[in-house]
RNA sequence: GAGAUUGUAGCUCAGCAGGUUAGAGCGUCGGAUUGUGGUUCCGAAGGUCGCGGGUUCGAACCCCGUCUUUCUCCCCA
């Protein structure tokens, strides 16, 4: 019998893990759902026709993808098993884990458009699956949080973006983040304007480097890219945007003769204004040239957020496509989103010590297990206590009493009530505070109010 | 996918240039205390040295492969 072990990448979570998860899940949650976002499952299976060709070819390596079922590789020629390897895949695989949450959706919609109230909000929460090599923040299973908005271009679905980010991260205590914005249509204008035009995906593969490896290579590797030293000479004002407080006035000069930069920056400026106008407390946005997610199908919107003081990649990333579901065949609805990955937001707020305390109790209220007519005697107290509201448990074996307290010490039960053969004929109870040591004689009655009143403060009961 | 790095008890780590029965602390379990936890004291259990092969009289230690850890590149939540 072998050690059991983990795929890699993957990762158990324990109970004092999941109170944090889910003080996370439910926190953004409850923030999408007040922006009027409705909830969405789907299968963690797709079927490869749909993932393929969605991310890229570097994306493409990175799906797991299922084996058939049955005899998958029955029908393969001796042909398919000696030609190149990566063929085989495809005779051998129609399935795949999710890669995201956007694709799936964007197939739902497409599946689903004669059904859905337009313009269609929902959210998702639910794990995705990359076949990348683990390092820290990145993980081979992680959950992500989505938000999307489709069938409008209306730019106010921007600003609630960065409004949903701006809550949902304060809410969970998350202070010191930046919400970096661009916008595709900016990038392509500057690609037009220094005489590039139709290669911006490597200028922003490039670009994007930039506080990363710093302008020098930057302009080497853009060079390696086919780009002219022309070319590249004309991009120099873009190295000084970064550090401007108000980059709008230079960008707007700088790509006057471009229609399609004008438009980005038209757009930019419509969320700065919207965002002002929801009066949100000390925006934490910034505008940032460099920034290009390189997925391939963002059109317009390009948002990124990062936790400033941690060591870790971007903590949320989205934008607007303009085409998604014109891969399933429908073409012309638009559609913007964003997505948190709780995985890392759990690392920074592990890092930053931003999780409240006395979120780990599970049990409030623990009754001891003294022999058989004790046991009898506590079963109606510990349905009482439930319905009162409080985590109730028995221990369930009657052995000795200090293995029983020892149990409720290590699981931080805060209250244990004994229950003996002089309480039986009495009818008073012995409440024990754990934390103190401290015991008082009281009937069922009074005991449940007792312990409520102590864990009112801190628990909603 | 490319390069580097890690793996010894449940956990954190020792293990002297390859040399008999691989150690410690913490934790676990039992007892001191047959109805009282967190402190203390006593005692015990627990290891295919990641896995597979090779070199050697002899391997935890050296070599090869494989898996795993962490990191860089690539890319991303």
């Amino acid at each position: 019998m072998s050690k059991p072990s983990l795929p890699r990448g993957t990762r158990d979570f324990g109970p004092e893990q999941m109170v944090k998860r889910t003080f996370i899940l439910t926190t953004i949650r409850s923030t999408f759902q007040r922006f009027g976002f409705q909830p969405l499952e789907t299968p963690t299976l797709e079927n490869l026709s749909v993932l393929m060709g969605k991310y890229g070819d570097e994306g493409d390596q990175l799906l797991f993808k299922v084996l058939n079922s049955g005899d998958f590789a029955g029908k393969l020629t001796p042909e398919d098993w000696t030609a190149d390897s990566k063929q085989i895949t495809t005779k051998i695989a129609e399935k795949g884990l999710r890669y995201d949450l956007t694709v799936p959706f964007a197939r739902y919609v497409v599946m689903n458009r004669g059904t859905l109230p337009f313009p269609f909000k929902r959210f998702q929460i639910q794990p995705v699956w990359r076949a990348d090599r683990p390092q820290k923040g990145r993980y081979r299973e992680f959950y992500q949080c989505d938000a999307d908005v489709v069938g409008t271009d209306s730019l106010l679905c921007e600003a609630e973006i960065v409004l949903m980010l701006h809550e949902s991260l304060r809410a969970l205590g998350i202070a010191d983040f930046t919400v970096k914005i661009n916008n595709r249509k900016i990038l392509t204008g500057i690609a037009e304007t220094i005489g590039a035009a139709g290669m911006e995906g490597p200028l922003c593969v490039a670009i994007d480097k930039l506080d990363k490896i710093g302008k020098e290579k930057v302009i080497q590797e853009l060079h390696e890219r086919g780009f002219t030293p022309e070319n590249t000479q004309k991009l120099d004002p873009i190295f000084n945007l970064s550090t401007e407080e108000q980059p709008f006035d230079l960008l707007r000069n700088w790509l006057a003769d471009s229609e399609i930069g004008r438009k980005g920056l038209d757009e930019l400026e419509e969320i700065w204004t919207l965002v002002e106008g929801f009066g949100l407390n000390s925006p934490q946005m910034q505008f940032d040239v460099t920034l290009a997610r390189g997925l391939s199908y963002y059109t317009g919107a390009i948002f990124e957020v990062k936790a400033n003081g941690v060591q870790i990649g971007s903590i949320s990333g989205g934008g607007r496509y303009d085409n998604l579901t014109g891969t399933f065949g429908v073409p012309g609805l638009s559609g913007v989103g964003i997505s948190l990955g709780v995985d890392r937001i759990y690392d920074v707020m592990e890092e930053l010590n931003l999780f409240p305390e006395n979120q780990s109790i599970t049990t409030h209220l623990m009754l001891t297990n003294f022999d058989r007519e004790a046991e009898l005697y506590g079963l109606k107290i510990v349905k009482a206590a439930r319905e009162a509201g409080l985590n109730t448990e028995m221990y369930p074996d009657a052995v000795k009493l200090k293995k029983q307290l020892d149990y409720a010490d290590r699981k931080q039960i805060p209250f244990v009530l004994l229950i003996g053969s002089s309480e039986i004929e009495t009818g008073l109870l012995t409440l024990k505070n754990m934390k103190t040591g401290e015991q008082t004689k009281a009937s069922v009655n009074e005991i449940l109010k007792l312990v409520k009143a102590y864990l009112e403060p801190q628990i909603n009961i």
